[in-house]
DNA sequence: TGTACATCAGTGAACGCGCGTTCACTGATGTAC
DNA sequence: TGTACATCAGTGAACGCGCGTTCACTGATGTAC
C-alpha cells in the first residue's frame, strides 16, 4: 500500500508546498529576486547531503526541496549542470576556507602548519564525504563551461595559471612546502611537484577511505596523514 | 531537424536489431542461453568506454547494444545494478591479471618489481579511465549484495579478511612489499599500513590526473610514481 | 519411428514514473505622467 | 492625488522521452513413451 506521502506527491507538487507540509513559499520583494538562486544551491547542497549522490540534484528535486514551481529555476539557472557548478564553486570556498581557518590556529612551525592544513584537508573530505566526492566528478569539472566558470589561479612562480576548481586550494598546499623549504625543513627542490605528489596521497586517502568502508584503515586518520605528508613532502627535521 | 538514427530508435528496438543495422541476433542454442550472461557484461562495457560513464548502462542500452529485447535481461540478471556489479567484478580481474603480466616481466630485484606493479596499476587506471572509475564508485561497491559477491580476501599474515572489492589486488601490494622488508631494502615494519599508503596515492594519481586535466602533471608519469613508492615503501636502497 | 509434451531462450506490448523543458500566463509592486 | 503601464518574480499545464519492470506469449529444440 502506497503511503500518503507516496500518493500525494504531485498534488504537494502542483500546490507547490513544501515538502514538510508547511504554507506556500513566500514569494520574494520586487528587487530581491535573486535571494532564490543562493536558496536553490543551498537545497542543491541539501539533497546531495541527504542522499550522498548528486544525481539526487534534479531541477524537480530542487524546486520540489524550496516549495516553488520547477520553472521557476530557469529565471535564475540555464541548467541543472549549470546549478552544480554554482554548487562546486561554493564547496571548493568552503574547502578552502575550512582550511585556512585550521592552519591560522596552528602553531608557527612551517612543517606543523603543512601537516595540519593536510589533515583538515582529508577531515573536511571525510566528514562532507557526499560533498567531497562531487567536487571531482568528471562530469562537472571538465567541460569547457566549467573552465569559464573557474578563474585561472597562480599554483606558482614560473607556473602556468591553471584554470580548474581546487585550484586556489592547491596553491595554499604549495604556499605551506614553499615555506618550510624557505626555513630549511624541507629538501624539496620542486615545490609545485611536491606538492602534486602530496595532493594524490591527501585526495586518495579520502576517497578510498569513503567508498572502502570495510578495509582496516589505519586509526587515527590525522596520524596516516602526517605520516604521509613527512616523507613525501621531504621533511628533514621533525615538525 | 531529427537524424534519421533518431528518428528511427523506437523502431530499431521494436525490431531487436542491432544499433549497425545488422540483421537479428540468431539466438543461442539450447543449453547455450547463459552465454548471453557474458554478453551483457561486454556490453556494459562496451558502453562504459564509449560514454565514460556509469550512467549509460540502462536495461534498455545494455538490450539495444546486443539486439536483444529489454526484458530478456532478466533471464540473466535480477536488475540493473546487477549488470553492473558483474562488470566491476570483471574489471578488478582485469586489473589484477594485468598487474601480474607487468611484475612477471620485471627484474627479480623486489623494488623494481614493486615499482612496475605500481606503475601498471597506475599505467591501466590512466588508459581505461571509465573503467577505472566504475570500480570506486561507492553506489556498487557499498552495499550489502557487493559484500556478497565478493569474497573475503586475506591482506596479509595477522589481518582479518577483507570482503571488498580489490582486495587481491591490494593482497599482490603486500606482497611486492613484503618481498623488499625480506630483502632487506625496505624498512617498513608494518607492511599492510606501508601498502594502504601506497595504494591511496597510486588511487589518488589516477583519479586527479583524470579528473584535472588542465593541471601541469608531471611527466613521465612513470618517474612520478617511482617517486611516490620509494619514500613511501620507506625503501633504503635505491632499486 | 512417430508424436505429445516439456523446456529453453527469448519476444512484444504495455504500465506508470520522473525527468528537462516550453509556453502563455498571473498578480503584486513600483513608476511616469 | 489618481491611474495607466512596465517590470519583476514567479506559476500551471503540457510536451515528449527514456526508463525499469510486468505479463502473457512464441517458437525452436530436445525427450519420454
Amino acid at each position: 500500500m502506497k503511503s500518503f506521502a507516496e500518493t500525494a506527491t504531485s498534488s504537494v507538487e502542483t500546490l507547490g508546498r513544501a515538502p514538510g507540509g508547511g504554507s506556500r513559499r513566500q514569494r520574494n520583494a520586487r528587487g530581491q529576486g535573486s535571494k532564490l538562486t543562493g536558496e536553490i544551491v543551498d537545497a542543491a547542497l541539501a539533497l546531495v547531503d541527504r542522499t550522498g549522490t548528486a544525481e539526487s540534484v534534479t531541477l524537480r528535486a530542487v524546486a520540489r526541496e524550496i516549495g516553488i514551481a520547477a520553472p521557476s529555476i530557469y529565471n535564475h539557472f540555464d541548467d541543472r549542470d549549470a546549478i552544480l557548478l554554482a554548487v562546486v564553486a561554493r564547496l571548493f570556498d568552503e574547502l578552502t576556507v575550512s582550511i585556512q581557518d585550521a592552519v591560522s590556529r596552528a602553531p608557527a612551525d612551517p612543517v606543523e602548519r603543512l601537516v595540519v592544513g593536510c589533515q583538515q584537508y582529508v577531515r573536511w573530505g571525510l566528514r562532507n564525504s557526499a560533498r567531497y566526492s562531487i567536487l571531482f566528478e568528471s562530469r562537472w569539472t571538465e567541460t569547457a563551461r566549467a573552465t569559464q566558470y573557474c578563474k585561472p589561479v597562480s599554483i606558482g612562480p614560473g607556473w602556468p595559471e591553471v584554470p580548474e576548481f581546487g585550484a586556489a586550494a592547491f596553491a595554499q598546499l604549495a604556499d605551506a612546502i614553499a615555506a618550510c623549504v624557505q626555513a630549511g625543513a624541507s629538501a624539496s627542490t620542486d615545490v609545485v611537484g611536491t606538492g602534486t605528489a602530496l595532493w594524490v596521497a591527501l585526495h586518495g586517502t579520502v576517497t578510498l577511505r569513503t567508498t572502502r568502508p570495510r578495509f582496516p584503515w589505519p586509526e587515527p586518520v590525522d596520524e596516516f596523514v602526517r605520516q604521509l605528508v613527512l616523507p613525501l613532502a621531504e621533511v628533514t627535521t621533525l615538525g
